[in-house]
DNA sequence: GGGCGGCATATTGCATGCAATAGCGGGTAC
DNA sequence: GTACCCGCTATTGCATGCAATATGCCGCCC
């Protein structure tokens, strides 16, 4: 983790982590320059990083001139959650298929941490998020397939995740371990169907909550 | 298509195209330098390119020094196709949904031409290439999804398409074009499940061809 | 003759400088 | 008072130069 990087990877990373984090929100502008201060380096990586992030999506053209973080549309999030529960519930299918006790050892660590936090008031939604990014990005490399991890990196890395569950009441964050308990039940039995459908059923619970009266998409809206 | 862009967008657009196309096949070496001379034009464009093209996966890091086109073992191309079956499926039958009569007419326009080039001897490979990958495009954008076209784009910018209907038997090609015009009535029906299914049908059986004796992982694998 | 070390070179990463341009603000004319 | 025009500045695109470093070759030593 403290590993050093060449300064265009660690500008990359770290914007990237920004945006996601909604550190840089939905419409923030992206200066070069001051980029280049903040970080200690000259234009030219910072330029790069933002080719890289342009090329993931999530910025986009400021009219004429510059970019700015990408502005999200309900429709956007609404699609990216129903490709998401596809093409993971297709990755636990893999993982049931061949994970090993290793895996699972882990994912339980991960679950069991994350249903302990979902039982403290107030929750720590920035702390749960991460156990569930890991959980899922665990999931799909249990699956075994890189391309299928390259294309969910892809399609999932929208900021949204990392705030799904101020969407969440306190009894869907609940929910949600528990579904997380089962899709490890269901890799251990091998059962390759029940791990596809849980899974599915999981991703897209989550796009319920998400579109609910606690949902995002009103804040998303405003800030887009 | 005679538009001018800047020079970093055109030497990205032009190197993918090489990359998707074959011309630069996988393994080969890119030098920045020497790109730089071919197009006329100084590093930094270069190197922003290659920035581009790594987040796409279409390059990677050779050894320590440089990079080269990216070799595809058969794992990521069967896990491409699979991923690929099911996003693509889903765009057919959000087609279904909402495609018009101009989307309508311009499917059955591209097919037809497939058509005839197919009961053409030889095969122009190359220009059948070109009308399927318009096709698919064509239903993906007819889907009505930003998110699902960027999705699919980054999963299927895979190099193989060019190719694969050299792996097909003549009897093949023809079948993929009535394939072609049944994804049509499917979407002209209104039959969302239909167009689904047999898109899902659709890309499969071109896994299975690319698997099958005259497939091509022998090729890549070759190459790879 | 073979292996190892060092140098020359090829190649990339990054900084900086220059040119182009879009957007803005002020000033002036009507 | 308003509208238009001109120039200034902020910002990016690109070129070039410099430094770091891997790589391969050649000679030397064992």
């Amino acid at each position: 983790m403290s590993e050093t990087y060449p300064s265009a990877e660690r500008v990359y990373r770290e914007l990237r982590r920004r945006i996601m984090t909604w550190q840089l929100p939905p419409g923030t502008a992206l200066r070069e320059v001051q980029i280049a201060a903040d970080f200690g380096v000259s234009r030219t990586p910072v330029s790069q990083a933002i080719q890289r992030l342009r090329a993931d999506g999530l910025i986009e053209p400021r009219g004429r001139r510059g970019v700015e973080v990408r502005r999200w549309s309900q429709r956007d999030l609404e699609d990216t959650y129903r490709m998401r529960a596809n093409l993971e519930a297709w990755a636990a299918r893999l993982a049931a298929e061949r994970s090993d006790e290793v895996d699972l050892a882990r994912l339980r660590t991960l679950a069991d941490e994350m249903s302990e936090l979902a039982r403290v008031q107030p929750l720590d939604h920035e702390r749960i998020a991460e156990l569930n990014i890991e959980f899922h990005e665990l999931v799909r490399s249990a699956a075994g397939s890189h391309r299928l991890v390259e294309a969910l990196t892809t399609v999932v890395h929208i900021p949204l995740l990392h705030r799904v569950f101020t969407a969440f009441t306190p009894r869907q964050v609940i929910a949600t371990c528990q579904e997380h308990h089962t899709i490890i039940d269901a890799l251990q039995a091998g059962d390759a169907d029940w791990a596809e459908s849980i899974t599915r059923a999981h991703i897209l619970a989550a796009l319920n909550a998400l579109k609910g009266p606690r949902g995002l998409f009103a804040e998303v809206e405003r800030a887009g």
